[in-house]
DNA sequence: GAAATAGTGTCTTTAAGACAGTATGTG
DNA sequence: CACATACTGTCTTAAAGACACTATTTC
């Protein structure tokens, strides 16, 4: 019924429609983010893929996109089902589809990247234990260079074993933190890194740990508060062992 | 071993190849842009849809994606075919999967933006007179807003016709304008909007153009000089009638 | 020489960095 | 009271804006 007729041309001559066209398969995969200051890194979640192929290493939560899903409800979705987390804040990174990243045949993935903060991540990954593994990012490269990272699987020890990605999900990795440190630079999305109240400090913290670098403590505090983005909740910290700093709440709501 | 319990659920039970998924259409589209600041205005090619749906009406340059074609080469040969244009710089934009995008079907569409100079921009249009047109983008939004533009055709009169663009294309053009004007705020791409070699004051012209507003003189010159991106020729205008200005030349090289 | 734009030097304004000093909690 | 971190005030430094002035071309 589809006789494909292609020596050389791309498309054909008469039917014109949706069906003369061969479809690829559309995916999205995405890249869970959290900052951990004690380990001045970002940890990302993957999971092990149990079938070819690349049976046994891990990969990027994804999955195939629903024939009448948005692509933002399948990147959402995922993020359910794999990590069992709802409202985190997303937003869509690269498409990649060079026609050979997946030997099964021509697979097209609207990557996208997911931003929560530590301790849902932590109880994320504790929960759906063995399913899923807990990376550590190690960036080669300073500011927004790009480039890929090298992955590595977090241990309570400190050792680090290197894990191999599966497709291209390394260089979409890469991507993630190489459009995070640029969107620092221009606004503190640092905010989705934290639980809803957070001290000054605490989002200095993340941002250095995104950027890889320190900032001003003093430049850093006028900036942000100059920004209006945050809100003085009034209320202070109180399991800490000295003078409690104040909490203070994202303004306004991001969307998606 | 694995039950999966969901009643709503989409995936087949048994099948997991990519055959078990049914497959959405893959579309690029690309909005062409020029900088045409005696106008103080970006222009857009736009080619006129021969057939529904929007038949009539004006759409982006696009095309299906070749099951064997990268994403950046389907790009890159819609702006050759559409436009007659090669070497352009590009880079991708967004991807649009709204299921209801399309009348025909589930259509996804990775759009890219394209940026070449005014005068293969006009020489183009005119050797594809009829095929395409060229349109004005009127920004109504300051900054990196976002939002939609108006679209208008461009009459030597100065008079403005309202362009009703097909699909989602108007939004993708709004998203265009935006990510330009975010990259000019950290990097120079005007230089792609430009000949080879061009003065300071015709950067600037570009700049103030894309951004839509004015910008201060003095401070652009140290700005842009102090990047190191550009290289003097040694040149200097020639066909103007007062003082010519030294050319310079974009110092590396841009992938993409 | 007049007109027009290119290019330079310098003052002012503003944001970032440095750092000293005060405030407020725990033990 | 010692200690740790939060917070404030001020000086210094670097970048951006403003603007006066000089330079070089065409007509």
């Amino acid at each position: 019924m589809k006789p494909k007729p292609k020596p050389k041309a791309k498309a054909p001559a008469k039917r014109r429609g949706l069906g003369a066209y061969p479809r690829p398969s559309v995916t999205v995969d995405v890249v869970l983010l959290a900052a951990v200051p004690a380990r001045s890194a970002l940890h990302a979640l993957v999971v092990r893929r149990s079938e070819p192929p690349f049976g046994g290493r891990w990969a990027l939560p994804g999955g195939f996109v629903g024939i009448d899903e948005p692509l933002d409800a399948a990147a959402r979705r995922v993020v359910r089902e794999k990590a069992r987390l709802a409202d985190v804040f997303m937003e869509q990174l690269y498409t990649f589809g060079s026609p050979r990243r997946d030997p099964r045949g021509r697979v097209i993935t609207v990557a996208y990247y997911a931003l929560v903060d530590e301790a849902r991540f932590r109880q994320a990954a504790a929960e759906a234990k063995g399913e899923v593994a807990v990376a550590r990012l190690d960036v080669g490269w300073e500011g927004e260079t790009g480039g890929p990272v090298d992955v590595v699987s977090e241990h309570e020890s400190g050792a680090a074993l290197p894990l191999l990605l599966a497709f291209d999900h390394g260089e979409i990795v890469g991507m993630a933190v190489k459009r995070l440190r640029g969107k620092l630079d221009y606004t503190p999305v640092g905010f989705q890194l934290l639980p809803p109240s957070f001290t000054l400090r605490q989002l200095q913290d993340v941002h250095e740990t995104v950027l890889g670098r320190p900032l001003n403590k003093d430049s850093f505090r006028r900036r942000i508060l100059a920004s209006g983005l945050l809100d003085a909740t009034g209320e202070r910290q109180d399991d800490v062992d000295h003078r409690p700093a104040e909490l203070y709440r994202f303004g306004r709501q991001s969307a998606t």
